[in-house]
Order: structure tokens, then sequence, then C-alpha cells
RNA sequence: GCGCCCUUAGCUCAGUUGGAUAGAGCAUCGACCUUCUAAGUCGAAUGUCGGGGGUUCGAAUCCCUCAGGGCGCGCCA
């Protein structure tokens, strides 16, 4: 845990207004804040307490920003305290006390920025979660940064955070991934695998194949070498038709001629899922990923969850049968009025209230989605928060409103929207169909760009605006790249290093406990006052689940740091190695240091790693 | 038709949750550097924060409204 030196400053000036004026309410007194001002020349920090109490204490700002700058002048650490504008108190701190953050960084380490704001709250991140019917693209790429950067934040943030997966193997679409698996095990035991060409064996079969991937080549040979050819189907004619009570362990292809048992269906699905969830789990290491729960939503299901949450939203009189209106303007041709088993979302701010059951009888993924959070409140989680795509926003209202009936309102679930990714090569669009099988899968893109650079640029946009990621862009080595802007910053900071211990190891021990008095140039205060500002910076961007604004920071800082840098060039005096002079070496080498220990800081929570040097 | 998200400099985007004269990079223009710590430096110019109205000490930020773009809209997940 380290000093954040905003909110030490907050409590003073609120320990001093609340000494001014003793009868203001508590209210007023959480508004003050302080805050770097925008224009620096305002100074390091500036309050607006003057302005918040003026009302509730009948007095005019400026009047009572006077009064509280005279008080603030009095505090060590600051120099310079002035009412100013409409009634803020900029504050010039002192610099020794500023440059006191280089130490503290030195001595913390990456842990420099950890804060206690999330107060031990469990709370848990579930992202990804894609279908586990294929190999992850580009699509689930996005999410799966930005919940893993996201959750990162939020640990650093001081909140006890679950990594979560919710494996989607229930319902239709892994049992289109069943028959798709059953077609290639087919053509991989057939003599005549043209005969069993996608038409004929859709026709026969009486389903749509909706993966058609070569990735599923691999699951139909290793099924045919489990089981040879016990699951072949078999043409039958009327005379051959089983009994009436055992045809219902036969599919939709008995209609049409041809025994297939639906238990080799599920033999094939439960197969399948579980390769596919092996070469998931591969790509999510990959990218670094690694999340602390995978839960199957069919053991769920078949361990009665869903009817334990129905039954629990009954009890509360929550559940009802109902028919429902035709969405307004636009009916849906088939649009029928049918009673149906209904959730009073409506009492917890959704437009309608939503279905939990099919026509067929069986559940809605809404249901199953709802016995599922309920689980994780079950499980003692204190604060959901979904990744989901954007193609999904539809679907927030519904779901917070039964997290707030399932825990009675005491657990917020909160959803991080995903916009699209547009994949641009050569400035042109990638263009990715499913279908045609010609997306672009996350191990392409690793393999193209590099797993820091994808991580990276994922986080380079607020997660809610649509991204171009721009394969030539991310591994350019210029300026306009933020992720080279930022490793090299590091990788400099490694080379002065380096460069400084081959001199004279004397001159890189014990940095922490440093004279810093030499640290006096404009460009090297700046610095420092960047990195001062971190922690204020993982706690506000932790408050706003907003990870990106980490990328934002790092290249900011990354910026200074070149600055500064670059000046070396002109005037050697600035250099940070200067032989004939140790004592302002070593406080500019424990400036870099410090800098460097911040970029990892910072790229920890991305995920992304820090290089020691560019090749 | 209804709901949600977006619209900020020529381009790509930030904007610290309501703070002061709205910022950065690229591109443009003008100087400098030609070497070390390779993968430049400094400066200039650039705005109806989509339009209009409201809330208040104060709005790019909150509310209403209009325009343009994206997503979604009962038995798909």
């Amino acid at each position: 845990m380290t000093e954040n030196i905003f909110t030490l400053l907050t409590q003073e000036v609120r320990g001093l207004l609340a000494a001014l004026l003793p009868d203001l309410p508590a209210e007023a007194l959480a508004r003050v804040q302080v805050e770097p001002p925008r224009d620096p020349a305002h100074g390091d920090m500036a309050t607006n307490a003057a302005l918040v109490a003026a009302k509730p204490a009948r007095m005019p700002p400026p009047k009572l920003a006077a009064a509280l700058a005279e008080r603030l002048l009095a505090l060590p650490m600051v120099t310079e305290a002035t009412p100013a504008g409409p009634g803020f108190v900029n504050l010039r701190l002192d610099e020794n006390f500023l440059r006191g953050q280089v130490s503290t960084v030195l001595k913390a380490g990456t842990a420099y920025g950890d804060s206690r704001l999330g107060g031990g709250v469990r709370a848990n991140v579930e992202y990804v979660s894609a279908n586990p019917t294929g190999p992850m693209h580009v699509g689930h790429c996005r999410g799966a940064v930005v919940g893993d950067a996201l959750a990162n934040l939020m640990k650093k943030a001081g909140w006890a955070v679950t990594k979560e997966y919710y494996i989607n193997d229930a319902g239709n679409q892994v049992q289109a991934l069943g028959w798709a698996t059953y077609w290639r095990y087919v053509r991989t035991v057939t003599m005549d695998a043209d005969a069993w060409n996608a038409e004929n064996a859709e026709r026969r079969f009486g389903v749509a194949l909706q993966y058609r991937g070569d990735y599923l080549v691999a699951v139909g040979e290793a099924l045919a070498e489990r089981f040879g050819d016990t699951l072949m189907p078999r043409e039958v004619g009327a005379s051959e038709l089983p009994p009436e009570e055992t045809m219902s362990a036969f599919g939709p292809a008995l209609e049409r001629g041809w025994l297939v048992k639906t238990s080799w269906i599920d033999t094939c699905r439960e197969t399948a899922v579980a390769m596919m969830m092996v070469a998931i789990r591969e790509d999510l290491a990959m990218l670094g990923v690694a999340q602390d729960v995978f839960r199957s939503e069919r053991a769920m299901v078949e361990a009665g969850a869903v009817e334990g949450a129905v039954s629990l939203l009954e009890r509360k009189g929550l559940i009802y049968e109902g028919v429902l209106e035709p969405p307004k303007g636009k009916t849906p041709d088939d649009w029928e009025p049918r009673p149906q088993t209904l959730f009073r979302a409506t009492d917890f701010g959704d437009d309608v209230d939503r279905p939990l059951r099919k026509s067929d009888g069986s559940n809605t993924y809404f249901a199953n989605d709802i016995a599922y959070h309920a689980d994780k409140v079950g499980r003692g989680e204190q604060l959901l928060i979904d990744v989901w795509g954007a193609d999904h926003g539809g679907y927030v209202p519904r779901m917070t409103a039964a997290v707030k009936a399932v825990s009675d309102g005491r657990v917020p679930l909160e959803i991080v929207l995903c916009q699209i990714v547009h994949v641009l090569k050569g400035g042109e669009p990638v263009r990715m169909s499913k279908r045609a099988g010609t997306y672009i899968t996350l191990r392409d893109l690793i393999e193209e760009v590099g797993r820091d650079a994808v991580r990276f640029t994922m986080l380079t946009r607020k997660s809610d605006a649509q991204m171009e990621f721009d394969l030539d862009r991310v591994v350019e080595q210029s300026r306009d790249n933020p992720v080279f802007y930022v490793q090299y910053a590091h990788a400099r900071c490694c080379s002065v290093l380096r460069q400084a211990e081959a001199m004279d190891p004397a001159l890189t021990a014990g940095l922490g406990a440093v004279s810093l008095a030499a640290l006096t140039d404009g460009a090297e205060m700046a610095l420092i006052r960047r990195i001062a500002a971190w922690p204020r910076m993982v706690e506000a961007a932790a408050t706003a689940r907003e990870p990106h604004r980490i990328a934002f920071y790092l290249g900011d800082l990354a910026g200074d740091f070149h600055v500064l840098w670059n000046r070396g060039r002109d005037d050697s005096t600035l250099r940070f190695i200067r032989e004939e002079d140790p004592v302002a070496t070593r406080a500019r080498l424990a400036l870099v240091a410090a800098t460097a220990t911040v970029i990892r800081s910072g790229l920890g929570v991305m995920g992304v790693t820090p290089v020691n040097e560019m090749r």
C-alpha cells in the first residue's frame, strides 16, 4: 500500500474545512475534491472546497477560499496556497515533498499505486465466455483483454477479484456443434466422403450444419478412433422403424429414414466441447489470460440450479403466467399472442417482463443466466461485472433487473460493453465471414503482431467505442505507435541503468535512499509529478471500470520521459549519467528507476510484458 | 415504430465523473539536429465540443428536443 498524495491532501483540506466550519454538513464535505488543475500554471493541485461549502456556510466562495488558503499554507508540504477564479484554492507543493515520491516508488516497487479503495469487496469479473463451438477469433479478443485488465486493475485498487469464464455448453449452439462434429465423424469413417458432403448430410440428418470449419476434423477423427464405425448412421425402410416408445432415442434424421441415436450426438457434442475448451484455454494462455473459475452452464443446469432460481423468484412473487404485447411498431411476421412464464423485470427497471420458458417447455437462455448469476451471488460475490459484446446491449436491463431480484438489491451487476473491432491490413478492412471460414483467429493475430501488441492496442480505446486494429500500425516502431512508445521508454530506462552499473556498480546500489535534491530541472519535476499521479490514476480508472486509461497514462508518462532523454542530446549536462557528478547521477538514476517501475506497474495491469531492450 | 450507445481540431482520439482560457498525436507550416543515449527536437496555426433549449456560482460532461452514425427489439446464445 502506498500513499496517494491526492487523497492525503484531500483529507487535510477536509480536516481544515471542518475545523473552519464546524456546522458544515457531511454531505458537502464529501464533495470536497483535490485534483490536479487542467492548467499546470495553476499549481500542482486545486480544491473546490470553498465552492461546495459556500452555499451551506452562507459565505461568498472567494472569502471562504481566502480563509482556507491561509490555513493550507501552514501545512508543511504546501508552499503556496492562493484563492483563484470563482473560489478555487490553488496549491503548490514543496518540491522536496514531491521528490520524495521517487523514493516511495523505489521502496514499493510495482506495488506502487496499490490501493485499498475496493475495501476487499469480493468482485467477480466474468469475461470471454465464448461458446465452445470453435477457436477464439478477434471478436472475442477485445473482451478478453478488457476483462482481464479490468480484473487486474480492480485487484490493484483493493477489490478481492475472481476472474471467471462461463462455458455456454448448453443450448442450441452446442447442439449444432454436436451435429457438425457427427458429420465430421461420418466423413472420417465412410468409404465415400463425397456422398456425405455437407448438403447431403443436412438433408439426411434434417439439421443445418452451422459449423463447417476444418477445426472439427480432428474431433471427428478422435471419435472415429475411439468408436470405430459403431456410431455410423444406418438407412432404414418404413418396415424397420423402431417401435413408438423408443422413437425418442432418435433425432430428426429418423423422419428422413436414417437411424442416428441422439446419444451419439450427445457424445459428439461432449467430445467437441471438451476439445474446444482445451483449444480455447490454449488461446487464452497465448493471450496471457488465465481465469480462476470456469463454470459449465450444462453442469449448472443438470444440478437443478435453474429450477432453484425460478422457485426463488416465485417465492418472491416475481413470476407469473402472462401474454406479452408485441414489440411496438415492428411486429415479427410469426407473432402470435401466447401465455408464457414471465419474470417481473419491470419491477426492477426493465421495459417489459421477460420470458423464462420457450414454447417447447425448455428454459430460455435468460432463465439459465439468472440461475448462473444467482449462483455467483450464492458463492458470496459482492459485486458482479460482466464483459459483453455490444450486440448484447439490449440484454443489459433484464439481467441487471434479475440480479437485483435474486440478491434483494444487495449485489450490483455492472456490464462493460465492448464494441466491434475492425481489423485493417494495408489500410484495407479485412472482411470476415464465419461461414466461409475466413475470419481471423486469435492465434493468427498473435502470431502476426505478438501478444503484447494485441493486448496494449486493445486497451487504447474506450471499450464502448469502435476500434480499428491496424495490423501494420501496431508493429510500427515510431512515435505514433503507443505500444512501441511505452515499451521503448522502459527499454531506455533499463539501458541507462545497465550502463551506469557497468561503469560503477555503486552508482545503482541503494537508489531508494539516495539524495534527490539535484532533481531541479523542469522536465525532471514534470516527470516526478506524473509519477506521483499514478496511485490516483489507478483509483480513478478502477472506479470508472476503464482500464484503457492506464494505456493513456503510460503514453503520457513515456512522453515525459522521452522529453527528458532528448534534452540530454542537446545539453550534455542534462544527461542521466555524468561522470563528474556522481551525486546528480545517483539522483537521476533513482528517477529513471522509478519511471521504469511505474511503467512496469502499469503494464502489469494491462498484462503486457515490459521489455528491457529494443531489438 | 420503440429503446440503448456514439457525434470534440483536416485525421485518429483523450478529457481526471460538474470546474478555471477544451487537450495530445498525426498531418500542415517555420526553424533546428546529421549524433548519439538509433528509431529526432523546438515553435506556430487549428474548434459553433453535431444544432437548439434548460438545470446552477460554473456544462464537452446532467435533463429535454432535433439531426446524423451504430446496436438491439418474445420461443438465438
